[in-house]
DNA sequence: GTCTATAGCTCGATAGAC
DNA sequence: GTCTATCGAGCTATAGAC
């Protein structure tokens, strides 16, 4: 370690780290339009500007980009979290969460990955950052599971694991897909159609 | 046309379909098991047990193999839906059907097709058999859904087409594999527990 | 910029049905 | 004997890896 020029050190550290965000955001863009399967690290090299060898530099494969974009997804996730106002219901919580991640989805910039891809479960399971931030959210959702049905926000005869399941499922709802390709109604209706069929249910109350 | 000879012609034809039959029922376990982009031709003809050209000569490539899968999977829905008592209630015979499909999901059976592919997609919007009877389908669901909501049975203020939509989408929900994952429910309960988020929400009644 | 492997696709020989 | 379906073998293009 050279400590006579930490300024240097500390400069190329940046661009490293300036380059790798703007490759994860590109990921994540290309992963939320196309998906897993369709996007090609050509693509991914070209859209950033860079050499393909150079991807293979920050990112040892095609797997760990799409790893590296979860990550990235779930600690905006967590940003989020911190935002939510605390005065609120925890249903409520939970609403703001999975509307969120909606919107995320109408921007494109909701990753769709195989769920179905040994290869890519294992690299994701595999990865400490993505387990951990996994972890920590659903802990943190869990809570207000729990607490919602505590209040009798939430039905308390569903398993606190299926409704985390659900709001995941829900996160990532095709429907949301299909009513915008319809272009019938604002991404707002979108959202809010969708998160009233996922609370209330389709049966009238 | 030979009129003198129709048994024998009737023979080979026959064997022609028995084959295409078992092409299309390897294809669609092939599709539940591993999804379209990790499913081979190659993998098919070795699981048929006949050669990849031969797969060739029924279906001119892979994204009518899965067409071909997804008209067999309609069909299938349509003689269900003539097995529905006609004496319970339209809801009742939506969650019929929703409960069929996952069923169907948990048996390995629902094919499972990337969402955003484009050239996959014309090839099913451009395959009449597959268009008529989505549509045929959608009809009569449709119908159920009406009729749901005018008995006051399915919330009236969801417009009927989000509710049809969220019915597909249910119909395949990864909850579903992720319960199975876990392997905590049997499978009854499973299909029991995403049904009523499906129609009773995530709120308690 | 190159290598390599994979997977979708095709052709010529052959064997069996008619 | 003809004809067609089948199959082994091979082609090509793409995309991940270096």
């Amino acid at each position: 370690m050279n400590t006579t020029t930490p300024a240097r050190v500390s400069f190329k550290a940046q661009m490293h780290q300036v380059r790798e965000e703007a490759i994860v955001q590109t990921v994540i863009r290309l992963l939320g339009e196309k998906g897993y399967d369709a996007m090609t690290v050509d693509e991914v090299a070209a859209a950033v500007g860079i050499a393909k060898a150079s991807l293979y530099k920050h990112f040892p494969g095609k797997e760990q980009l799409a790893a590296a974009a979860m990550v990235h997804v779930i600690k905006r996730a967590q940003d989020f979290l911190l935002l939510v106002p605390a005065d609120i219901s925890p249903v409520d919580k939970l609403k703001s969460v999975v509307g969120w991640a909606m919107s995320l989805q109408l921007a494109d910039e909701m990753p769709s990955l195989p769920s179905r891809n040994s290869t890519l479960r294992s690299v994701l399971t595999g990865n400490r950052d993505y387990m951990n931030g996994l972890v920590a959210l659903s802990d943190q959702l869990g809570e207000w599971i729990t607490e919602g049905q505590a209040q009798g926000l939430l039905n308390p005869t569903l398993p606190p694991l299926v409704v985390l399941y659900t709001l995941y499922a829900r996160a990532c709802d095709p429907v949301v897909s299909f009513l915008r390709q319809g272009s019938q109604y604002s991404n707002a209706q979108i959202v809010d159609l969708v998160l009233r069929t996922c609370f209330e249910g389709l049966a009238p109350r």
